[in-house]
RNA sequence: GGGGGCUUAACUCAGCGGUAGAGUGCUAUCCUCACACGAUAGAAGUCGUAGGUUCAAAUCCUACAGUCCCCACCA
C-alpha cells in the first residue's frame, strides 16, 4: 500500500469520487425499485448568479438525508433542477447588455431572450460544479429547468384548468408596480423599509368659500389625482358637511367630501384625500363610492398629462414642485416629521407605485384550503414547528395573487385575443383560428407569468405531469422539503396548494426550515450583496466534507448561524485526525486485511467481521479464540459504536444535524481515538491471536464509522472505505444494515469509565508534579473498603500503566501508603504516587485543601437536600435514589481526601 | 399596531425541571514510533434583569430591558 500523506489533501480526493459517483449511476433510481421511496426536490436555484454558503447549508442538509436514506436502504430521488427566476434573470442581464451599452428595447423580445439563454447555459453549468464540488448526490438524469418543454406544458396546463374553473381571472386592478422594472409584482414581492419622511398637511378651501378642510398626506404629489375628501361617518363634523364640495387646490376640479369607515378619525385631521389610481386603501375607497380614479403618475413615474402643469416630471420632483406651488398660495399649514413604512420591491429596492392596470389574478381563498386543513391536522409539518403558525397566518388570510408580469423571460400566458371578435382565447396550445368567428388574426398576450408560477408545481412538473407516469406513481409526494424560512410564502404554500388542487394529495409531509447564513456583521449572505465567499473557494480551501461537517455542527435547527471561513478549521481538523486515524489503522499489520474478511485461526469464524453484525459475533461470539484474541478494550469500542449508532439514528431522525455532528465527533475523537486506539497499541505490541483481535476491531470500527459520517462527510469516508475493503463497491452505495444493539455492554461501560477516571488522576498528578511525560513512575491504588474493587481493576492494569506511564503498579484493599508520596482520593479508591524528591508539604497540603472545600461544599448541598423531608416525600423515587448514590460516592472521597491530608501531618 | 427568535466561559454556540457543556482562544508540559490541522493537564460562567410556580429552575410562568426578524391598506 502506497504510503498515505500525513495530512489529509481533500482536493484530488474529492474530484476522484465526484467522477466515480457520477458514472456509477447510484444516485439515479429507478422507479420501479420494491426499496421504499424516498425524494426530495432541490429547490431550484436561480440562475442569476453562483451559489451561497446559504444555498451550501441547504445542500448539505438534503445530500445528508438522502445519503442516511439511501443507505438506510431506500429508493432516494433527490430530484435536480434549476430556476429560471423571471425578473431577477432580465434584471442582470439587461444590467449586463447595458455594460455593453445595449438596451433590451433596442434589441427586440427575441434578441433579448437569446441573451437570457446565453447567460442560464453560463449560470447553470457553474451551479452545478458548485452542487458537484459540494458532493450533492442528485440525480441529474431526471435535471429540469423551469423553462423546459414539460414544464411549460404543464404550466400551461395549470392555466387553463384554473382559468375553467374560474380561478383565474383577468381585472383592471391597483397593483403594486414597479416603475424602474416596468412591471407589476405580488403583495409578497414588496419589502416594507420604515423611512423618515414628513406629514404635510394641505387646506383644501369649500367651493364657493366658507372655509376649509385639511389633509394630512405623505405623498402630496398625488392630491392631483384627488377625487374625494373622506372622512369617518362617526365624525362630529360629519353631519354638517355632508353633500359639500372642496376646491381642489393646483387644478380646476371640484371634489366631494365623503364618508368612509376606512377613515380613522384620530390619525391627522381626521380627513383623508382619496386618490383612487395611487393608494390601495383609496382604490377600494373609490370603488364603493363609485369615484373615478384620476391617474397622474404613469408607468414609469412621470406625472401626466392630468398632472397639468406639472406633467412630465418625475413623482419625485413634482413632489417638490407641488408642495412649492401650495406654499406659494399658502396652502400648506403644517409639516411634521413622520415614520412610516414604505414599500419597496425586493428585486430592486425601488420604491412601489400602486398603479392601476389590467393584469391577470388568481383567486386563492377555495385553493388555500385544504393546505390549511393539513398543516392543522398534521399532514404537512413544520420543523422548526414555529414555522407553522406562520405558515398558517399567511394562508389564512392569503389575497389574490397577481400573476402576470410586463416582462419577456418567464413563461408565456397562454392566452390569445382575437383581431377581428375580441374573443380571449385560454388554451393550452396556440390556436390556429379565432373558434368563435374564425378569423386569424390572433395576438398571444404580452405578458409573462410570476416566475412562482412554475415553480409551484415543482414537486410534479419535473416528473412528467400532467401524463401519469411511473416517476410520478413512485415518487410523489416527495419526503422532506429543505428551504429557506424566506420563501414560505412565495413557494412552500404555492406548493401545497398547487399539489392539493393538481394531484389530490400534499407535495411533500416535512418542511425543514434552515436558518439563514449570515456574514461576521450578521448581515444575510446574498448574490446582491456580494458577502458571500464562492462555497468552491472553500471548497478549495478546506475540503468539502470539512465544509459540510463545520455548517451542520454550527446550525441548530431554526437558528441563523454568523459564517466566518475560520469556523471551517473545525471539519478541516476533524478530517485530518479521521486521515491519521485511518492511516495509523491502515498502517498495522499488513496481514490483517485479509484476517478481517474472515477471522479465526481454524476458520472456526468464517462470518466477516467488517460489517457491524460481523464484528459484534467475532468480538462477543462464544467461540473458543474470542477471550484470546479480543479484550474488554474491544469490547467496550464495540459497545460505544452501538450506543453512539442509535444516538446518530436519533437525531437525523428529529432533524438535530448540529447534534448528529456532536454525537460522530466525539465518537470518533475522543472514544475511538483518545482512548479506543491507544488501548489497542498494548495490544497491538503483544501482537498473536490478541493483537490480530485488536487490530480487526480497529478496522471493523474505522469502516463502521465511516458508515456512520459518510453522509456528512462523504468524500474522505469513500476514500478510507476503498481502502479498507477494495473492490466492495462504492459506499455511497452500500445498504447499511445498522449496528446491533445487543453490542451494548452497559456494565462494562461503567467499569471503564472508572478506568479513565483514575487514569486521569494518575496523569495529573504527573502534571501537578512536573513529571515529565515520559518518566515511568510507581503507583499504589488503594483501595481499602471498596468492595471487590482489586478484582475489578486488575484487567486494567497493563492499560493504566500504558495510558499513564506507570512502570509499577500495585492494587490492594489497603495497600500502605508509600513515604514521600503524594495521593489523590476519588471516590472508592485513594492514589499513592512516590516521588523521588522532597514533596513541599504546604504546597500539597495547600492544592488537597482546595479539593477538600470543593467537595464538601457538593457533599454539604446533597446532604442538605436528603435531609429535607419535603425533598425526600415529594421528589420521585428514582431522583431520591441518584441523589443517595450521589452522596455515598462524595462523601467517599471526601473522607479520602480528608484522610491524605491529615496524614500529612 | 400585532407576532416571533435570540440574550449561558474572551469568541461562536449546545443544554431547556434534578451534579453548568463543546469548539476556538488562553495557561502549562510534551515534536510519546497516526495526527502540532496533534497529545496531556489546567484556568475561565451572578446561565440578560426583576418577580412567580416547584421539594428542586439556566431550564416552566409573568413582566421588563437589549437585539434581530416577520406580518399589517393610519393617509
Amino acid at each position: 500500500m502506497a504510503e498515505l500523506e500525513k495530512t489529509y489533501n481533500p482536493v484530488d480526493v474529492e474530484r476522484k469520487w465526484t467522477a466515480v459517483w457520477r458514472e456509477s449511476r447510484v444516485f439515479t433510481p429507478d422507479a420501479r425499485s420494491s426499496e421504499p421511496p424516498f425524494t426530495i426536490v432541490l429547490p431550484p436555484p436561480n440562475i442569476t448568479g453562483s451559489l451561497t454558503v446559504g444555498h451550501a447549508l441547504g445542500t448539505t442538509v438534503q445530500d445528508l438525508l438522502c445519503r442516511w436514506k439511501r443507505m438506510k436502504g431506500h429508493n432516494v430521488l433527490w430530484l435536480a433542477g434549476m430556476d429560471h427566476a423571471g425578473i431577477a434573470t432580465q434584471k442582470v442581464v439587461e444590467r449586463a447588455l447595458l455594460d455593453r451599452g445595449v438596451t433590451k428595447d433596442a434589441l427586440g423580445r427575441e434578441k433579448f431572450l437569446e441573451e437570457c439563454w446565453t447567460w442560464k447555459a453560463k449560470y447553470h453549468d457553474r451551479i452545478v460544479e458548485q452542487l458537484g464540488a459540494l458532493g450533492a448526490s442528485l440525480d441529474w438524469s431526471r435535471e429540469t429547468f423551469t423553462l423546459d418543454p414539460g414544464v411549460s406544458r404543464a404550466v400551461r396546463e395549470v392555466f387553463v384548468r384554473l382559468y375553467r374553473k374560474d380561478l383565474i381571472y383577468r381585472d383592471r386592478y391597483i397593483v403594486n408596480w414597479c416603475p424602474a422594472c416596468g412591471t407589476a409584482i405580488s403583495d409578497e414581492e414588496v419589502d416594507f423599509v420604515e423611512t423618515h419622511g414628513k406629514l404635510y398637511y394641505i387646506a383644501y378651501p369649500f367651493a364657493g368659500g366658507g372655509g376649509e378642510l385639511v389633509v394630512g398626506t405623505t405623498r402630496p404629489e398625488t392630491m392631483l389625482g384627488d377625487v374625494a375628501v373622506a372622512m369617518n361617518p362617526g365624525d362630529k363634523r360629519a353631519e354638517a358637511l355632508r353633500g359639500k364640495m372642496l376646491e381642489l387646490p393646483l387644478t380646476e376640479r371640484a371634489i366631494p367630501v365623503i364618508f368612509d369607515e376606512a377613515v380613522d378619525p384620530t390619525f391627522g385631521t381626521g380627513c383623508l384625500k382619496v386618490t383612487p389610481a395611487h393608494d390601495a386603501t383609496d382604490f377600494l375607497i373609490g370603488l364603493r363610492h363609485r369615484l373615478d380614479p384620476v391617474v397622474v403618475i404613469d408607468r414609469t413615474g412621470r406625472m401626466t398629462a392630468e398632472a397639468g402643469r406639472f406633467a412630465g416630471l418625475d413623482r419625485r420632483a413634482a413632489r417638490a414642485q407641488v408642495l412649492a406651488a401650495l406654499e406659494e398660495r399658502g396652502l400648506l399649514r403644517k409639516i411634521d416629521d413622520y415614520d412610516h413604512a414604505i414599500g419597496h420591491h425586493d428585486r430592486c429596492g425601488t420604491a412601489i407605485e400602486p398603479y392601476i392596470s389590467r393584469q391577470w389574478f388568481l383567486r386563492m381563498r377555495t385553493l388555500a384550503a385544504p393546505g390549511i386543513e393539513a398543516a392543522k391536522h398534521g399532514a404537512v409539518t413544520f420543523t422548526p414547528d414555529r414555522w407553522g403558525n406562520i405558515y398558517l397566518s399567511w394562508m389564512e388570510n392569503i389575497r389574490d395573487w397577481c400573476v402576470s408580469r410586463q416582462l419577456w423571460w418567464g413563461h408565456r400566458i397562454p392566452v390569445w385575443y382575437c383581431g377581428d371578435c375580441d374573443e380571449t382565447i385560454v388554451a393550452v396550445e396556440a390556436p390556429a383560428v379565432c373558434p368563435k368567428c374564425g378569423g386569424a388574426k390572433l395576438a398571444q398576450d404580452e405578458d409573462v407569468l410570476d416566475t412562482w408560477f412554475s415553480s409551484w408545481l415543482w414537486t410534479f412538473s419535473p416528473m412528467g405531469w400532467p401524463e401519469t407516469t411511473e416517476d410520478l406513481e413512485t415518487f410523489h409526494p416527495t419526503s422532506v422539503l429543505v428551504t429557506g424560512g424566506d420563501i414560505i410564502f412565495f413557494w412552500v404554500a404555492r406548493m401545497i396548494m398547487a399539489s392539493f388542487e393538481f394531484m389530490g394529495e400534499i407535495p411533500f409531509s416535512t418542511v425543514y426550515i434552515t436558518g439563514i447564513v449570515r456574514d461576521a456583521k450578521g448581515r444575510k449572505m446574498s448574490k446582491s450583496l456580494g458577502n458571500s465567499p464562492d462555497p468552491i473557494d472553500i471548497v478549495g480551501r478546506s475540503g468539502a466534507d470539512a465544509f459540510r461537517f463545520t455548517l451542520m455542527m454550527l446550525s441548530p435547527p431554526g437558528q441563523d448561524i454568523m459564517f466566518d471561513e475560520s469556523k471551517v478549521d473545525v471539519g478541516k481538523h476533524f478530517a485530518n485526525k479521521i486521515w491519521n486515524a485511518a492511516r495509523f489503522v491502515l498502517g498495522q499489520e499488513a496481514d490483517v486485511a485479509g484476517a478481517a474478511a474472515g477471522f479465526g485461526a481454524g476458520g472456526s469464524r468464517a462470518a466477516s467481521v467488517d460489517t457491524p453484525a460481523g464484528l459484534h459475533e467475532a468480538v462477543f461470539g462464544d467461540a473458543a479464540d474470542a477471550d484470546a484474541a479480543f479484550g474488554w478494550e474491544d469490547r467496550w469500542i464495540v459497545s460505544r459504536l452501538a450506543k453512539r449508532a442509535a444516538e446518530l439514528e436519533g437525531h437525523i431522525d428529529a432533524y438535530r444535524f448540529d447534534e448528529a455532528s456532536r454525537t460522530l465527533y466525539d465518537f470518533f475523537w475522543h472514544e475511538y481515538c483518545d482512548w479506543y486506539l491507544e488501548l489497542s497499541k498494548a495490544a497491538g505490541r503483544q501482537g498473536g491471536l490478541r493483537g490480530r483481535g485488536a487490530s480487526i476491531t480497529a478496522r471493523a470500527v474505522l469502516g463502521a464509522s465511516m458508515i456512520l459520517l459518510h453522509p456528512m462527510m462523504p468524500f474522505i469516508t469513500e476514500e478510507i472505505w476503498s481502502m479498507l475493503a477494495p473492490g466492495r463497491g462504492v459506499l455511497a452505495g452500500y445498504r447499511f444494515p445498522g449496528v446491533p444493539a445487543r453490542s451494548l455492554d452497559g456494565a462494562l461501560e461503567a467499569d471503564v469509565d472508572f478506568f479513565k477516571e483514575i487514569v486521569a488522576a494518575i496523569r495529573n498528578l504527573r502534571q501537578s508534579f512536573n513529571i515529565p511525560p515520559g518518566k515511568p513512575v510507581g503507583v499504589v491504588l488503594n483501595c481499602e473498603g471498596g468492595r471487590g474493587i482489586p478484582a475489578r481493576l486488575d484487567r486494567f492494569r497493563e492499560q493504566i500503566g500504558l495510558l499513564a506511564k506507570v512502570s509499577d503498579l500495585t492494587i490492594a484493599d489497603g495497600a500502605a501508603r508509600p513515604p514521600g508520596s503524594v495521593a489523590a482520593g476519588l471516590s472508592s479508591i485513594e492514589i499513592y504516587l512516590p516521588l523521588a524528591g522532597v514533596v513541599d508539604i504546604e504546597a500539597e497540603k495547600k492544592r488537597l485543601g482546595k479539593d477538600l472545600e470543593k467537595i464538601t461544599r457538593e457533599c454539604e448541598k446533597v446532604e442538605g437536600r436528603l435531609k429535607d423531608a419535603r425533598f425526600t416525600e415529594k421528589a420521585p423515587a428514582e431522583v431520591v435514589e441518584q441523589e443517595k448514590n450521589r452522596y455515598d460516592e462524595m462523601s467517599d472521597r471526601r473522607r479520602r481526601i480528608a484522610r491524605i491530608l491529615e496524614d500529612l501531618g
